[in-house]
DNA sequence: CGAGAATAGTTTTTT
DNA sequence: ACTATTCTCG
């Protein structure tokens, strides 16, 4: 008892109905900042503590690896290690275990590789190509995404085509059929087939699916509103015998509708489960009153919403600050501005009472991660570390997908994709001409190109070759050609030798030895000893898997790097860590389920947030206004909305009008700064007010702008004459020829202390 | 075959 | 503006 008392110490009335509610169906709305994670790690708790049911027999799905994670951590807090039995991951990382232990019966391979986007073009391109597909009529992603749309609808290619009605439609329906065929003939499976293909045999084989059903007695979903039908399906069916499940969401934060993510599973869970709980959360632990109510009134523009309103007894807290500048440069400028300022670099001390700022208490959130460009310049100007979430991302730099290539094809030398992308990598006289001729020449024989370089390596050493005369037509490939495959061959037979026998990061040695990697590295690219560094990095990743056996320690590291997300590369800096952290840049889509004392969202304006592309369509408009939403509910003391007069954007300046977002905000609860003198932009009417300039505190003051001519003293440089004077990003770059020693010097304004004579 | 130039497409968000 | 792919030449 005196645990349950522990577990249920700090939770408020329905929080606490929510833990407890165990035996059937139950849906949580939880509010942002509302204790939805504490929630369901108390519930776990709860449910092996309490109700004794053991820690195997609970499945709780997350969205990220890292929520998993963290997740993880926090039961373990009250179970110890009993924590390590749940079953916790994303729906793609639980599939994947599901199909690598029971996909033989629907006649997966056990190696079977995870296509990531990337390489799922690189199959769709081969497809359209062969099917002769006009990509200037139907583009390879538009195929693509219809094709995904269509499995994360748990519709297969037999179905599609039978319901293609149009000609749009019948084109996806070949590729789709020949797409999943190729992929087979990989052994390779892409994300949506990681659920379609674990739904479909659940369906299809009741012995398998009465084992799962037996063994997990609840289902936790989180983060329901971004499920899609086949995840909401899968759910279902693990959940089939009991119906205790307890899903998680907000329909609020339901962002990812383009990746399929279908809100009618929360209107349909009542009718699914018949007699399901429902409880709201609407306490919120995380941000001010003045916060919560700004990002009410935005999400009060939608329509197709039903109304949650969302409380906190923190108080009402700072104004939000809404900061118009002239472009992006000055945009950044005045976040960094405002970071230094508060975390005292620049000025003294913060407001008393207040705790002092560390650079992990700050993000700054964007729609698009070209937008991050300006932030990062800003930042490295002012000297402030930050960290990038996503952007170019780690596992997708070319050095880094060469290396991933050829493990996995150690591990599945099937996977075509990746024997294409290194067969000539580093360069060994396979060109393109050839590794087409080799293509061309497997299909004829209707083996795949891996069996095709096998039989060609036969064919090459007759000798070695008693048991199988060759009656394969004879190779296309020049002597040369064929030498090198045959040397290519052989080592990756060599290279699978060593995989069966040594941890990984001694296959991953032996890869980068053999290809002589690193020479290559070296050879072909300016910033060599920076590529090399990254195939460093993934080997001290690949390092954390050697105490596992030789097989599964491959397995398991490129099933979780090809499941890696964006977030999962977040840092974050313990409280007590000697260097504060870094600010963090990350778009409002990875920031879902982050919070920080201090959010800038960036070019709040039409075009942008909302996104012009969802402009004609009044549900995608929806989805712009609930991304706001999830980005202004992530700060808990400050929010500062931020747009830019003029914006580069594509090679071009744009003149965006001040977001329809920021308009929906009560005048009352915003400090409303500008720092450009122009005093005309785009004027709308609304209750948002246009920049006043009275408590502008522009980063130059105004009367310090220098002209060509002019007499200037500096306190080191002493006298000297201005040459010239251009505008840089909101700043000044004075160049000044001085008198004496100095010489010409190039000088910030905003830096150099610079006095006119 | 490889290197460098020309050209096209791209940018909304990502497991 | 930037990258990636295709084209052209040595």
């Amino acid at each position: 008892m005196v645990a349950t008392e522990h577990i249920l110490q700090d939770l408020n009335p329905p929080q606490r109905e929510a833990v407890t509610a165990v035996e059937g169906p139950l849906l949580i709305l939880a509010g942002p900042g509302s204790g939805k994670t504490r929630v369901i790690t108390h519930r776990i708790a709860y449910l092996v503590d309490q109700e004794g049911v053991a820690p195997w027999r609970i499945v709780a799905v997350t969205f990220t690896n890292k929520a998993a994670r963290e997740m993880r951590q926090r039961v373990f807090a009250h179970l110890g290690d009993r924590a390590l039995d749940v079953a916790l991951g994303t729906f793609h990382s639980i599939c994947a275990r599901l199909l690598r232990v029971e996909g033989e019966r629907i006649g997966l391979q056990r190696s079977f590789n995870i296509y990531d986007d990337a390489d799922q073009m690189a199959v769709i391109k081969r497809v359209t190509e062969a099917l002769n597909i006009d990509p200037k009529k139907f583009s390879d992603r538009a195929i693509l995404s219809t094709i995904s749309r269509a499995k994360s609808e748990l519709v297969d290619a037999r179905t599609y085509a039978a319901e293609a009605r149009d000609y749009f439609a019948e084109i996806v329906a070949r590729s789709y059929e020949r797409y999943q065929a190729l992929l087979a003939e990989n052994a390779a499976l892409d994300f949506d087939d990681l659920i379609l293909k674990a739904v479909t045999m659940l369906q299809e084989h009741e012995s398998i699916r009465e084992k799962y059903e037996e063994r997990y007695l609840h289902v936790l979903v989180d983060e329901f509103q971004d499920t899609n039908l086949a995840q909401y399906e899968l759910a279902r069916i693990l959940a089939g015998g009991h119906g205790n499940i307890c899903a998680v969401g907000d329909p609020d934060q339901s962002i990812y509708s383009w990746r399929s993510a279908d809100i009618r599973n929360i209107l349909n869970f009542e009718r699914d489960f018949p007699g399901a709980r429902i409880v709201l959360l609407e306490q919120n632990y995380r941000s001010t009153q003045h916060i919560l109510d700004a990002a009410h009134a935005v999400i009060s523009g939608n329509r197709q919403r039903t109304e949650k309103s969302l409380w906190t007894d923190r108080g009402h807290g700072e104004p939000i600050v809404v900061f118009e500048a002239y472009d992006e440069g000055e945009e950044a400028d005045f976040i960094a501005g405002e970071i230094a300022r508060l975390t005292g670099v620049e000025a003294g001390p913060g407001d008393p009472g207040e705790p002092a700022w560390a650079l992990r208490d700050f993000a700054v959130m964007y729609r698009t991660n070209a937008q991050s460009r300006a932030v990062e310049e800003a930042l490295i100007r002012a000297g402030i570390r930050y960290q990038l979430v996503g952007g170019t991302r780690f596992y997708e730099r070319r050095e880094v997908k060469d290396v991933l290539a050829y493990l996995r094809l150690v591990h599945n030398p099937y996977d075509m994709v990746s024997l294409a992308r290194v067969l000539n990598v580093p360069g060994r006289g396979i060109g393109t001409k050839t590794v087409q001729q080799l293509e061309r020449w497997a299909q004829a024989l209707g083996v795949p190109l891996y069996t095709a370089l096998q039989i060609l390596v036969a064919q090459e050493s007759p000798e070695k070759q008693q048991s199988r005369p060759p009656q394969a037509p004879r190779h296309p490939a020049a002597a040369r050609q064929a030498k090198a495959v045959v040397e290519f061959v052989e080592m990756l037979d060599e290279l699978m030798d060593v995989a069966a026998k040594n941890n990984l990061s001694t296959l991953l040695d032996g890869v980068v030895e053999r290809t002589a990697y690193r020479r290559y590295l070296y050879g072909e690219f300016d910033d060599g000893e920076q590529r090399w560094e990254n195939v460093e990095e993934l080997r001290n990743v690949a390092a954390e898997y050697d105490g596992l056996a030789p097989g599964n320690g491959l397995v398991s590291f490129l099933e979780d790097v090809a499941l890696i997300s964006d977030q999962d590369t977040l840092q974050e800096a313990p409280d007590d860590a000697p260097d504060a952290g870094r600010v963090t840049l990350i778009t409002l889509h990875s920031a879902k389920g982050l919070e920080y004392r201090a959010v800038f969202m960036i070019a709040m304006e039409e075009g942008v947030l909302p996104h012009v592309r969802s402009f004609d369509e009044p549900a995608q408009l929806e989805e712009e206004r609930r991304l706001a939403y999830v980005g202004m509910t992530r700060a808990r003391e400050r929010l500062y909305l931020l747009r830019a007069f003029k914006r580069y954007a594509m090679g071009a300046s744009q003149h965006n009008p001040a977001s329809r977002f920021l308009k929906d905000i009560p005048p009352e609860l915003i400090a409303q700064r500008s720092a450009f003198a122009d005093g005309s932009p785009a004027t709308t009417a609304g209750r948002y007010r246009e920049p006043a300039r009275v408590d502008a505190r522009p980063l130059v003051p105004e009367d310090a702008v220098f002209s060509g001519g002019e007499k200037v003293r500096h306190p080191r440089f002493g006298e000297g004459i201005v040459v010239s004077c251009r505008v840089a990003n909101g700043d000044q770059e004075l160049t000044v020829a001085f008198k004496g020693e100095a010489g010409i010097k190039r000088l910030l304004l905003s830096l150099a202390p610079l006095e006119r004579l």
